[in-house]
DNA sequence: GGGCAAATGTATACAGTGTCAACTTTGCTA
DNA sequence: TAGCAAAGTTGACACTGTATACATTTGCCC
């Protein structure tokens, strides 16, 4: 936990990571529409000019805090990946479940990451990249499932795309209030269990 | 097509629509976060005060918007469904198709449909009934499907919500730049159908 | 038709925004 | 220790959403 404010003295200590935590609690609070970089300054304990010290502009602050969240899946992908080496279907299910904790939980850092907003003009490399390595590592848990004979022998772009695909779309249905947000650790394993049998049998009659 | 501007008069005539279709020049144009009601105002050949004997603020015009989407959305399923009344994946795929083709045409108003910004602080009723208007016509689908015994016989809402999240999953993925946007109408059918073909398989062996 | 209220559009004002340029303070290094 | 680059401040500008008071037009009732 940093410490926002570092008041007291003319420069800050580590004003680019007290911005983002900063950030991050406004974006909570108010939603991107009212997120202002002035009243981060502010809550940084600083003038609101200062942040264009360190962020070319409010979007460059945003886009740092999508990176975080790429980087957090990335993470929670090759953990489930290590945590259940022979089971495929496990690792999946858990892979899942982080992605959907983590919208559910910092919906205004999902929506940022996925929205679009910050890819509208230019897309930025790094965050590029970002968003690249999370895709990855979800592909290798399914690459695992194939040569575990688990998984459907088509191409493992195309299984991995369709899987992200759903868990995705369930993931912003829960943003965009498409569906009822579950209300309890609980709640949410049964909805993605049954997303994930569904996806796993296919529509189709066995 | 409406005339935007109808000037000469001191009564626009038709104001409230005038707006919304400025609107959604603006929107395409700039994008949301750029999206400024004054501007609309000025599109429209009217003070930039005006819009506010129509729309209670900002959100509300925007808010208009998304609902057309919706409604878009469940006239692109009701037709694939009457079309093809014998041949539910094909239902299934061409109301994809028009999904996709949506969100590749007029992303800003995706954006504004899916995002939640809409639905940040309350959720408008007539926003709600449009969009569970939208649902239920693909469930119908579904519904026939199963009826048809080509489906599988998990529940219909379990299908439906599995199924939307595909479809979904792969429009936000093109919104926000996590793939590639296809280039052409072909392009975009051949994704449509890989991804048509693993959701209704299953990602198991069969 | 004449008059009048409601609907619609305008003008003005205010607080808040992102961003820039010119300034000041600080800490490091030659 | 002198001086210079980095980090923070102040003030300005154009622009935003929105509220209020005012003006014009329209439709309706007598």
């Amino acid at each position: 936990m940093i410490n926002i404010k570092a008041k007291e003295r003319y420069h800050h200590g580590d004003l680019p990571n007290a911005l983002i935590d900063a950030a991050l609690l406004i974006l909570a609070r108010d939603g991107i529409e009212d997120f202002s970089l002035r009243e981060v300054a502010k809550m940084a304990g600083v003038s609101h000019a200062a942040p264009y010290r360190h962020f070319k502009d409010k979007m460059a602050l945003l886009e740092a805090i999508a990176i975080r969240g790429y980087s957090h899946l990335e993470a929670v992908c090759k953990i489930s990946y290590e945590r259940y080496p022979h089971d495929p279907n496990r690792q999946l299910f858990e892979a899942g479940m982080g992605y959907l904790t983590l919208v559910l939980e910092k919906p205004e850092v999902a929506h940022l990451m996925f929205s679009g907003i910050l890819t509208k003009n230019h897309v930025s490399l790094p965050l590029k990249q970002a968003g690249s390595k999370a895709v990855k590592s979800l592909g290798w848990i399914i690459e695992n499932g194939k040569q575990q004979g688990i998984y459907s022998d088509q191409k493992t772009e195309k299984l991995t795309v369709t899987a992200l695909a759903c868990v995705h779309g369930i993931a912003m249905m829960l943003l965009g209030g498409l569906v009822k947000k579950p209300e309890s650790k609980q709640q949410l394993k049964t909805l993605a269990k049954q997303i994930s049998e569904t996806m796993l049998q296919g529509l189709l009659k066995r």
